[in-house]
RNA sequence: GGCCCUAUCGUCUAAUGGUUAGGACAUCGCCCUUUCACGGCGGUAAUAUGGGUUCGAAUCCCGUUAGGGUCACCA
């Protein structure tokens, strides 16, 4: 294939929606395995839908999960501008090339209407449809109204009685009947173009190869089919992708939970884990393989192998596969991240040293999925505990536990030179061997003094990465306040 | 309702006319472990349905059913 060129392109309504993420990244990583342009087109020709800040937060979004374009806003490929709303000029020139045409016409309905019209329509159960009632008016009328100042839009001439036949590369040939097709409104009163008529006009002008896109443009596509035809213009390859769904298999939706990438990114998981698992909803390589790089999924990508039908969006997989992807983590980056977190939570205002915290990553690595999770689920390496948990107090926490645990940080207070995690076990061990219990009636009650909680790593680890000081200061202050 | 798309374990999917229908997540059980996890081993679980075509159908064709998308001066 030569001259490769897909673009992302989407409305600027505030934020990167994840089945948007998996439109660009599918865009991306095809354009990256032929060794094709991957652009970026911001479609903001609905004036009323402006949201402040959109554009930058859908960038840094595309960002942060490892999508750079090649062309967009502020990376011009000659190709420019990249806003809608700066090619106003473009599509009303187009637009009179139509109308000269016959293609399409001027047309002075009112709201109300084509308000009543649609609801006629309905209650006779018919398709709603424009009724071409403006194609009849003559030149002179259309002038008069023109001159007068009348409100217009410009409709597409959708023939009568026509088939319009196209092929897309997910699911082949695809067939509409011009009957079902309304004569969409191009330019809207306000003198911007709709969707349609701009998608169109950019993505020849941008000499787009392939218009990968949801599932959800499928039944507008015969519209724009007629648009490349009306304008002589060469059609693009579609690829309609399946679209991403809610548990409950309707359309992956804001109110069934997080939809947004921020969201995702928020709650730790990794862009890494994000991209590997929205790559794999809707296509494989047709292997066993579930674990991918991006530069992997470049190189296997292919659309051929995209599925047709919708994927739900499961978060335990995600939950799976940000777990995985965090365990292969480097140490320094791991480090980072969790400098990063301490930053931003209530334990901004202590140090820690870099050893520190890596023995703090050590050992609980396998227990969480994040280093934001490190924090919840540990915090007691990075302050004493404030309670204790009360079902653990009921089940450990027995009359002689505040003489037995005192008894044993007197002896941790004698422990001269600490290498290793071995040297608490020795005096613990030690001690219950000398009362003639088990060494769990010791463990469990000396985790929650030292933790506050009833799980994480071992207890020895946690004494030798808080330290001998700060194991017999929390020993005291549980036994008094217990 | 019209038009269009879709249909393999609960979920993501493999199998492109011949397999005991495979894998992964989830789930369940066992082992490891004086906690919680990790890990190891094993189990439950699917071709929506009815007809064709064929020696042979998850796979091709038709109908049915179900789900979804779309029917805006939103994208």
């Amino acid at each position: 294939m030569e001259n490769i060129r897909v673009r992302f392109a989407p409305s600027p309504t505030g934020y990167l929606h994840v089945g948007g993420l998996r439109t660009a990244l599918y865009n991306y990583l095809f354009a990256k395995r032929n060794s094709g342009k991957f652009i970026l087109r911001i479609e903001d020709t609905d004036q009323s839908r402006y949201v402040e800040g959109a554009v930058e937060n859908l960038i840094n979004a595309l960002k942060w999960a490892g999508l750079e374009f090649d062309e967009g806003p502020d990376k011009d490929g000659g190709f420019g501008p990249y806003f809608q709303s700066q090619r106003l000029d473009i599509y009303n020139k187009y637009a009179a090339e139509l109308v000269e045409k016959k293609n399409a016409y001027y047309c002075f309905c009112t709201p109300d209407r084509l308000t009543t019209l649609r609801d006629e329509q309905k209650s006779k159960n018919l398709q709603a449809k424009y009724d071409k009632h403006c194609l009849s008016l003559s030149d002179a009328q259309i002038k008069d109204n023109l001159d007068a100042g009348m409100p217009f839009v410009i409709r597409l001439n959708v023939p009568i009685g026509e088939k319009i036949v196209f092929n897309d590369i997910i699911r082949n040939r695809v067939e509409f009947d011009t009957a079902t097709i309304d004569d969409q409104v191009l330019i809207k009163s306000d003198g911007f173009p709709t969707y349609h008529l701009a998608n169109v006009i950019d993505d020849h002008l941008m000499e787009i190869s392939h218009v990968i896109r949801g599932e959800e443009w499928l039944s507008s596509t015969p519209k724009h089919v007629l648009l490349y035809n009306f304008f002589g213009w060469e059609i693009p390859l579609f690829a309609h992708l399946p679209l991403l769904l809610n548990p409950d298999k309707t359309k992956l939706s804001k109110r069934q939970g997080d939809v947004a990438v921020e969201d995702y990114r928020a709650k730790g998981y990794s862009p890494e884990a994000l991209v590997n698992f929205v790559a794999l909803l809707g296509w494989n390589a047709g292997d066993d393989k579930e674990f991918y790089y991006m530069d992997e999924l470049i190189e296997k990508f292919s659309l051929d192998r995209v599925n047709n039908s919708g994927a739900v969006f499961d978060i335990q997989k995600l939950n799976w596969l940000n777990t995985e992807h965090f365990r292969k983590l480097p140490k320094d980056s791991l480090l980072n991240q969790l400098k990063s977190d301490i930053a931003n939570s209530e334990f901004n205002d202590k140090k820690y040293s870099e050893e520190y915290l890596s023995l703090v990553i050590d050992s609980m690595i396998e227990r969480v999925a994040s280093t934001k999770e490190i924090l919840e689920k540990s915090p007691y390496f990075f302050s004493d505990p404030i309670s204790y948990e009360e079902e653990s107090k009921t089940k450990n926490w027995k009359p002689e536990t505040p003489e037995l645990l005192s008894e044993l940080a007197k002896r941790f207070s004698l422990l001269e030179e600490i290498t290793n995690k071995h040297d608490f076990e020795k005096p613990l061990k030690e001690l219950a061997a000398e009362k003639g219990i088990g060494a769990g009636k010791l463990i469990h009650p000396l985790r929650l003094a030292v933790s506050g909680m009833s799980t994480g790593p071992g207890v020895y680890d946690i004494l030798y990465i808080i330290g001998k000081e700060k194991t017999i200061s929390r020993i005291e202050k549980a036994v008094k306040a217990i």
